[in-house]
DNA sequence: TAAAAGTCTTAAACTAGTTCATTTTTTTTC
DNA sequence: GAAAAAAAATGAACTAGTTTAAGACTTTTA
């Protein structure tokens, strides 16, 4: 099996078991795209036509705020998954960008497919069930970090968490997630590598 | 039928239909809890033994932070869900307290009866895939929002979004789900009503 | 491989929100 | 319904984080 579908084949066989006929009707329902560095997967303005897997790469997610600012809500890598899922869901205009920040590769299911996919194999209900419970249960964390801790402590618990996306990607972005600027953000970081 | 129970399963509804043997057995898994004004339905430190929805009255739900200082999560009113899904599901202790600010009545699930629900009626899995998404999806706007907005923002939006809360809540616990001091949060509501 | 573009650093002046202390107002309790 | 307790208001001194601006360093692109 070619090494993508092995990937998402892994991530849903964490929460439910296919049969080998259930793997290949779910393959295919699913469809490849790859984005170039600094492509957008998808613009603010657009209807999320897509929930999407990463196999490969790393990508952005952000809004910009009246200022032209930008606010990064998410970093993906292999083996996460991504999208807007408000907008996936009320088919409504998202307010997001997202912006590969490597040469990615990613598998998407459509709006279709998804709907398609608990008719055709319920089981999916229980895989989503527990996907949206885990993040669920991370958002609620963060959204009540967001606003309890310092900046300096949000960016220590950043690295703490995920050591494998802080290298891949700009201070910059990093600044955008944690809430702050990027001058502040080489504040923080000058100061926490003195200590 | 009595009302708590008419409330849940129109809660329920929203997302699937069930037959009047299905209801029976839904009924049967769930629990009657009250608890009167600033009295806890749930402590730091204990295990989340139930996820709970709300028939009548208003709760919050908050941690303490080093410094002792209250930070609010949400507040619950009637047709709401509560609890600490992450010390539910994953059986750790809980960082939450849960105190009612009103006399409350609530419907408890408890987490042998959660599991039990999906073996006895699957169609659960799609209730709780689609509560989940919901939620999910207002957590991520919240998320972002409450990083990227001011005080007097997320407090002006606080009262477009709830206002039915608004009026059932102290300024002081206001500022604790706003994430200020309640001294910043008095200079705000007497700024904003001045506009 | 040179030029252009973007990222990072540093610093000074500024602002949103905190802290602490005191008084007034409202709510709770007996 | 009086006394006690809690919540709300106000103000002055303080701090975390912003803004603006300029120079150094790195990466991208032709």
């Amino acid at each position: 099996m070619e090494r993508p579908y092995q990937l998402i084949l892994d991530n849903v066989s964490r929460f439910i078991d296919l049969t080998k006929l259930e793997q290949q009707k779910y393959i295919s329902l699913l469809t490849t795209v790859k984005v170039k560095r600094k492509a957008f997967l998808m613009q603010a303005g657009e209807i999320a036509k897509y929930e999407y897997f990463i196999t490969k790469g790393c990508l952005k997610v952000y809004t910009l705020d009246e200022d032209g600012a930008p606010h990064i809500s998410m970093f993906a890598v292999e083996d996460y998954w991504t999208g807007d899922l408000a907008s996936f869901i009320t088919k409504e205009p998202s307010r997001y960008f997202i912006k590969a920040t490597e040469d990615s590769e990613l598998l998407g299911v459509s709006r279709v497919n998804y709907d398609l996919l608990f008719q055709e194999i319920p089981k999916f209900e229980r895989f989503y069930r527990m996907l949206y419970q885990r993040s669920l249960i991370n958002y609620i964390r963060r959204s009540n970090h967001g606003i309890s801790l310092t900046a300096e402590e949000r960016y220590i618990e950043f690295k703490k968490k995920y050591p494998e996306i802080v290298n891949r990607i700009t201070q910059k972005d990093l600044a955008g997630y944690i809430g702050i600027t990027p001058e502040f953000m080489s504040k923080i970081i000058s100061k926490v590598n003195r200590m």
